[in-house]
DNA sequence: GCTATAATTAACTAAGTAGTTAATTAACTA
DNA sequence: TAGTTAATTAACTACTTAGTTAATTATAGC
C-alpha cells in the first residue's frame, strides 16, 4: 500500500490519465466519452483501469446513472499535491531569477529598437 | 521513452525520493549524506538508483568533487509540474469554498467565545 | 604501491503496471 | 423476453520498477 501523495503523483504520471483530467476539467463525462479519444490506441478495459487508478488516488469521483458512470474531477487530491510542491517554489523562482540575471548580462535592457548590435552598447 | 511531465511525476511518486528532495532543499549533499537516513531500510546501490531517477527527471543535478558526488536540487522540472497543476487550482479552491460554505451552515460565524452552544444562536 | 572511502555497475529476482481478448453484469428498449 | 448499449471482471502476457549481493571504478592519503 502506497502513501497518499505517492498514489497521487503516480496517477498523474501518465499522459492518458492527465488527458482524462483535462477533459473532466471541462465538465462531467461518462466512461465512453472519456474513452473516445483513445479507442484507436487502446481498448475499453484499459480505459476502465486508468479510471480506476484516478479514482483510487481520489482525483476523480465516479457515480452511477442507469448504465452510465458519470465521472467528475475532485480537487482535494490535487490540492495535496500542489501544497507539497509549494514548498519548492523558492527553487524554481530562484532559478528563473538566475536566468533573468544571466540574460541581462548577454542582452542589455532597453537596447533601443530590436536587439541587433545591442552588445555594442556594453 | 516517457514524456517529460510523466517522468517528473513518476520521480515524485516515491517517499524516499521526496525525502531526498526535502534534504536537498536545505542545501547540497553527497550521495552518502542522502543515503544515511535510509541505510537501515535499503542498500547503497538502491540509493544510487533513486538518485538516477531524480537526475533523469531533471529534478536534481549531480556534479563531481574528488570521490564525492555533490547533488543539488533543480527548480525547473518542479516548475513544469507546478505549472501543469496550476490549471486545476480552480477545482481545489472551489471544493474548499464548498466546504467553507457547508461549515457556515453547521457552525455560525462569530459565535462569541468558543463554539459551545453556538447553534442556539441560529 | 597499498589501503580506505565514495559511489557505481552488473546480474539477478520479485512485485507491480499497462495492456490484451473473451466473458459477464446491468440497465434500457422494442 | 430478446437485443443493445455501457461498463466491468477475469485471466493472461510483456515490460518496468525496486530491491538485492558481489564486483568494480576512482580518488585520497600514508
Amino acid at each position: 500500500m502506497q502513501d497518499t501523495l505517492s498514489q497521487t503523483f503516480s496517477a498523474l504520471a501518465d499522459p492518458t490519465r492527465r488527458a482524462m483530467l483535462a477533459k473532466l476539467s471541462k465538465g462531467e463525462a461518462n466512461v465512453s466519452d472519456l474513452a473516445k479519444p483513445f479507442l484507436k490506441e487502446m481498448s475499453l478495459p484499459a480505459i476502465t483501469k486508468h479510471l480506476k487508478v484516478l479514482e483510487k488516488a481520489g482525483l476523480i469521483t465516479k457515480t452511477r446513472s442507469a448504465q452510465w458512470r458519470p465521472c467528475k474531477i475532485n480537487g482535494i487530491a490535487l490540492k495535496n499535491a500542489a501544497d507539497w510542491m509549494e514548498q519548492y517554489r523558492v527553487f524554481w523562482e530562484e532559478s528563473f531569477d538566475r536566468l533573468e540575471a544571466y540574460l541581462k548580462t548577454v542582452v542589455p535592457r532597453k537596447p533601443g529598437k530590436g536587439t541587433k548590435n545591442a552588445r555594442k552598447k556594453i
